[in-house]
DNA sequence: TAGATTGTTAATCGATTAACAATC
DNA sequence: TAGATTGTTAATCGATTAACAATC
């Protein structure tokens, strides 16, 4: 499909410029070019053309890039355009929150399901979704064929739990685990989130600074 | 302090090496060497023994490492043997779920304060805080001298939020808003963590993935 | 001592930046 | 046409991997 395989560090950039074009869009630009974008973004102007240039030719020479076609190609190359049916696994406090502050259709998913073992929170209500059972969860799968789930069980069932979804169907997992899911192993799309590692960066990055080592 | 600044992609790698290591010690090992890890973990060799010489020499030739000595240096180096005290902005789902849900005093940090402007969550309880009126602030932040925030607010109150609060001697900033937050400035710590980007990359991974771009 | 494994230097690889011809 | 700005090639920089002498 794309030219050449993209790397990891051009993909990782694609949200962000993304959210940027919309902001630009919303802000009444129609035309933007690899320099303004760079001094809006911290990047360089060679490094944005650079990447752009990986999925095809969207400028024009003497001109810029058009805001909205650019925004909706890379919108397209995410695949955001999809409604991919996506499932809930830990209904829990984070498990709770996320389902309900993430814009799941912007993102192109579709939230369909949420599953917990305890009985305290199976039957209450997550947005316009009741969560179930995960005794329901395979016939669930069966019926509704979810692609994508999200982790937010306890690390040590998150194994267990991850073969189980591989072997409904599930294909994409958004992992908010501690447990390390190795990406790309027979065809499965990872996403490890690590808030704890994240918080931990924070930590060093607070104490380096506080050493001396400016960055 | 350290021999050279560490170099970023190290900085990232680093949480993971303690996550490891602190399993590997619940396991009851007492040594590991660079290549029994680095299978382990799905690194190079080589790259652990860099990665570890770039603050020192903790292995022993013909040894390799202890597994607990290391822990504790690299523990160290990320500073989590402090106690920098935080606060969180923003008591709705996501702040209350992220306060609840992580282990601060295991990452360096203690939170000691919350605060949000919405009626019905001032007065509320989160473990063994009660979320105040954000009018308290600055009261809190002279009495208390947190020095690390975390960011929980809309979007649209983030920058206003973080300009507040640098001024209020906030360092550290765990931002969850999608304002891009520039890490460095003014000296002080930023991490981004963008929900957001993190699904939409997943989306690109799941459908990349259909298309053929095994990775 | 012989074997193992580090610390470290050198080689390779990939990503970023600079430069410029192509062209709108 | 002249000016602007891309697409793309070449140069630089940094990070990863390989190799091996040092040494426990």
């Amino acid at each position: 499909m794309s030219k050449n395989s993209i790397s990891n560090s051009v993909i990782r950039r694609l949200p962000r410029y993304y959210r940027f074009l919309g902001e630009l869009e919303n802000n009444g630009y129609v035309r933007i070019s690899s320099r303004e974008l760079s001094e809006k973004m911290g990047l360089t102007a060679s490094q944005i053309r650079q990447d752009f240039n990986c999925f095809g030719e969207f400028g024009q020479q003497g001109y810029g890039y058009n805001v909205s076609d650019l925004r909706a190609e890379i919108g397209h190359i995410l695949g955001l355009d999809e409604h991919t049916p996506m499932i809930l696994l830990g209904a829990g406090n984070l498990g709770k929150a996320i389902a309900s502050h993430i814009d799941f259709q912007s993102k192109g998913f579709d939230l369909i399901g949420a599953f917990d073992t305890n009985a305290d929170i199976i039957g209450k209500e997550i947005g316009d979704l009741t969560v179930r059972d995960i005794d329901e969860l395979e016939q669930f799968c069966r019926e509704n064929k979810p692609v994508a789930a999200i982790l937010c069980v306890p690390t040590g069932a998150a194994e267990k739990m991850a073969d189980l979804l591989i072997g409904l169907g599930i294909k994409a997992f958004w992992n908010f685990t501690h447990y390390d899911m190795r990406a790309g192993r027979h065809g499965i799309a990872v996403e490890n989130v690590h808030l704890g590692d994240s918080l931990t960066t924070l930590s060093y990055g607070l104490n380096s600074m506080e050493h001396g080592e400016e960055e």
